[in-house]
DNA sequence: AGCACAGTTTACCGATCTGTACACCCAAAG
DNA sequence: CTTTGGGTGTACAGATCGGTAAACTGTGCT
């Protein structure tokens, strides 16, 4: 049970499940794509629900260092961060394997507010909360959690969208209207 | 085969799906929930994809219905009917049995961009956006497709963040949001 | 050499999945 | 009354679901 056997079984269920749903996915598939034998999957992972809460855990690892480290590239202030990331938004948009954002799709498909997998994915949204509070904290905005809040909201909103609608370009879109909200919230 | 009856096959059918998902049902669980047998199930849609569909029609006329007139009930001047729409949304939140909406859920369980029940599920987001725009142009803002898209974002933000964080009240914050982007774009 | 252990193969479990074959029932038409 | 035909229930097909049993293989440690 090499821990590293492990990481690399929740790297690549992570991109099945990414591309193509959880429930859709199932463990056979899994066994199949990995390579590695159903027992010795069932070895790592009790059941398949522990199994997608550890692709959720390196999701969010993953997704929330980009995000970070790509505003930081992208901007120096924390006002213009705040702006990044609508770019760097758009950059993922625009990857062609881009499919949305997986904890959005988790919650999705498990509903229940008490189940471990839809916690989890709220966990994700609550960090990421706080990171923008942060920075609005830092731009020296007047209610920094309510604005947090409202750029989140252009975010997600964002990403849905883009999922759905293939045409106009969201991230943009988003960027001007978090552009307003922030300058109407320095001054 | 009484039209009458298809129809309640479908309502039905939404609810199931609305609150336990798309994969998660199986058509042996709406045979039971329904009363009718599976023969006649498979009489009226050939194929669970065809129910599903038939469902979304559904969902689509039901929510745009309720939407639109509730806006028209809570408020007159389309900038007014503009920033209603965000009241209407919180009343839903506060719903015991609201679960999101349906079609982004499809959308993320349906995730290939080319199959009838994302296309159908993107189709309904379009038709919001018309509306929007539709208000846009006639409160008089500059850019209305912008605006409208900018205030869908917002929307849309607000219902999944809604779904998988819930502390905070997402329409208001929302709606203040709207009333910043909206005096904007007025002037 | 001998042991421990990660990982494999193969076969299987009962449940559930979408979808179908077929005989039956009952009302309207001849 | 008999025939016709739509709607029904039963029973099933074939695949897949999540998960397990048991015996084997290979490697490293002592």
């Amino acid at each position: 049970m090499r821990p590293n056997k492990r990481d690399e079984l929740v790297r690549k269920a992570l991109q099945v499940f990414y591309r193509d749903g959880f429930h859709a996915t199932g463990m056979d598939r899994l066994v199949v794509e990995t390579g590695v034998s159903k027992t010795s999957m069932y070895k790592h992972f009790r059941t398949k629900e522990e199994l997608i809460l550890a692709v959720l855990r390196l999701r969010d690892e993953n997704f929330r260092n980009w995000f970070v480290r790509r505003i930081e590239e992208l901007a120096d202030t924390p006002a213009d961060q705040l702006l990044a990331a609508f770019d760097a938004l758009g950059e993922w948009f625009h990857e062609d394997n881009f499919r949305g954002c997986m904890f959005i799709k988790a919650g999705a498909e498990y509903q229940d507010p008490d189940h471990p997998i839809h916690v989890q994915a709220g966990e994700h949204k609550r960090l990421l909360l706080e990171y923008f509070s942060d920075l609005c904290r830092k731009a020296g905005a007047r209610d920094p959690d309510k604005l947090a809040c409202q750029l989140l909201l252009l975010k997600e909103g964002a990403i849905v969208t883009a999922v759905l609608l293939h045409s106009c370009d969201l991230a943009r879109d988003a960027k001007e209207a978090a552009q307003v909200l922030l300058q109407n919230a320095l001054v």
